[in-house]
DNA sequence: CATGGAATTGTACACGTGTGCAATACTGGA
DNA sequence: TCCAGTATTGCACACGTGTACAATTCCATG
């Protein structure tokens, strides 16, 4: 207390000037890439900013640049792991690139348009949406702003977004031959199809698949593709023999609810779900399932953000096609 | 093109100053709480505001202030279901109190430091850690800045920093009694202790009284906490009948492992977990364990960064009682 | 030594906002 | 009507940084 009066003052790019011997702007120079700087001032520079604990404001860069290092990341509830794999391999690559991930949790519902708004305070250099409904409205204002906004497995309804998809079509078609060759005849579709578009489009394509090859078929809709709702559905599963749930997270609900009625797996019915969430390849459920491979789902997405840094004018779409991995469910 | 020059440019608070006909300030203090403005002045003023389509900058704002409204959260793999519980718990409540959540993920190793280090750069105004490896060295930078640090479950080897805790003496000994009382005879517990502070706590509670109850106990290391290193250990366990694991994401491994060899659980070996993850409650599992409430963890570890940043001078410690749920695991 | 060009440095302005201070407008009572 | 007291407003400065532009230094070449 009586050694120094202002304990927490803040070290500014002018303290390291004085103590350097230079001007503000060397010392602006010395922590920007490709600025021109001699190699004695920025070594005189680094040393004293190293003696005083300085450290450049973001803040304050960001204000100037007119574009944060932040990206925005809009997702539904972690409970379905596979979101949760998805927001690690975002956050990591994000990181990794040097930008700074502000993670808004939105859950189904209205929330997300009120707490996207936020992001527009901030100067996002860019927004990734992974959540379910996506923000219609919005998209025009982040435009308008010029911050460019990539979807995750979103529908097609809005114009002019890049977007990075999971190959649904192929999905639905994998999974339905899949349980055919398992040996299933009376097959079923379980899908919140009402409220998430990529569960409706594998439900579309799995149908299609099986009405061309002819094959019995049904729809057990639910009201969400999750764990409760999955094994529910298993007390009033009857005269079928081959499931696809659209994401393995019902199917660990419906093989325990199946189970819990005496049927086995893969022998009473067979499942197959998507994914590839860690509990699929859990010697418990030990799932046969569709990879979505999510690191190079948020490689992608992040390389789509980038580009449309540079030039906003056009929109990419990119698939990325499942990966089939045939386990004991449906063997 | 033709219409208009400048579609990207920023409308500042400026403009709808000209427009509202009244004085920067007043734009500023008509979106400032608690400031001084009569009430015709804000109506012309949010009027304005909203035909420009105006936002005020946080990051000006932040830089006036000297505080941001970020918040770092520091926090190591999703893997772990707890994980993905506690980050979004963590982030729910913190965009709830109109905090930005930065999310930086730091797997076990030196990786923590350097990534929290970053989050000096953006005057946030707390950070809370969850990762392994607490980063003893930047505290002192952490606290000299001004930016309270709050730990979730770490060592107290760092002094003067806020902490809440699980109540580790209490897992330890519930999970012992629990497991005598399902019949058990011959105790061990599982855990990463080398590397994980919460999994040594548990195990040295664990095991002193197992002692004072003189039952007979032996200790499973193994190297991580996960449900492979879980899985593993299932296939060198022998004459045991009662396992008391760190954490119920290696104790799904070892249930798994040990049904892969045939042993029934409760009957074989009865397993008691920790944390309460989802699939401990699936009935595949049915896991009997002891519930961090991790919603109220995040609630007190956000009261106690607030209370941090107006009273800088102390640092408490709080600590959260476990909640024992019996299952089918151990009954 | 003179000179042209390149490399480096400093000055000064800009980014968009909050707020102390003084000036002004307003209110109610004598 | 006048005045004291209060509510409101505007001016001007501060926050910490990047960079255009001009000024300066440096170096090699004639």
């Amino acid at each position: 207390m009586s050694s120094s009066e202002k304990p927490n003052r803040k070290v500014t790019s002018f303290d390291v000037a004085r103590r350097a011997g230079v001007s503000r702007a060397a010392v602006s120079r010395a922590f920007t890439p490709n600025a021109s700087v001699s190699p004695e001032t920025r070594e005189k520079v680094v040393k004293a900013a190293k003696e005083l604990g300085y450290r450049v404001n973001y803040l304050a860069r960001g204000l100037i640049n007119q574009r944060s290092d932040f990206v925005g990341i809009v997702a539904a509830g972690m409970d379905n792991p596979f979101r949760a794999m998805q927001i690690e391999q975002i956050t990591k690559n994000l990181v990794r690139r040097n930008f700074r991930p502000i993670l808004l949790p939105a859950d189904h519902g209205e929330s997300a348009d009120h707490v996207m708004d936020q992001l527009l305070h901030y100067n996002v250099s860019g927004v990734l949406v992974t959540s379910d409904a996506p923000p219609t409205a919005l998209c025009a204002e982040f435009a308008a702003a010029g911050v460019p906004i990539v979807l995750i497995n979103k529908a097609d309804s809005i114009p002019a977004v890049d977007r990075v998809v999971s190959d649904n079509d192929t999905a639905g078609r994998l999974a339905a031959t899949t349980l055919i060759e398992g040996g299933a005849q009376h097959l079923a579709v379980m899908s919140a199809a009402a409220i998430s578009y990529t569960a409706r489009r594998r439900q579309q394509a799995f149908l299609a698949c099986c009405h061309s090859l002819e094959a019995d078929v049904r729809v057990i809709p639910v009201k969400i593709n999750d764990y409760a709702n999955g094994f529910a559905a298993a007390a009033a599963l009857d005269g079928v023999d081959g499931v696809f749930c659209v994401n393995d997270y019902m199917a660990c609900g419906l093989i325990d609810g199946l189970r819990q009625r005496g049927i086995a797996i893969p022998d009473g019915v067979r499942i197959i779900g998507h994914d590839d969430v860690p509990q699929a390849s859990w010697t418990g459920y030990d799932l046969t399932t569709l990879r979505q491979p999510c690191d190079l789902q948020a490689e992608q997405a992040i390389d789509l953000l980038l580009s449309r840094m540079d030039d906003p004018e056009t929109a990419e779409r990119v698939e990325l096609t499942p990966i089939s991995l045939v386990r004991r469910s449906t063997a």
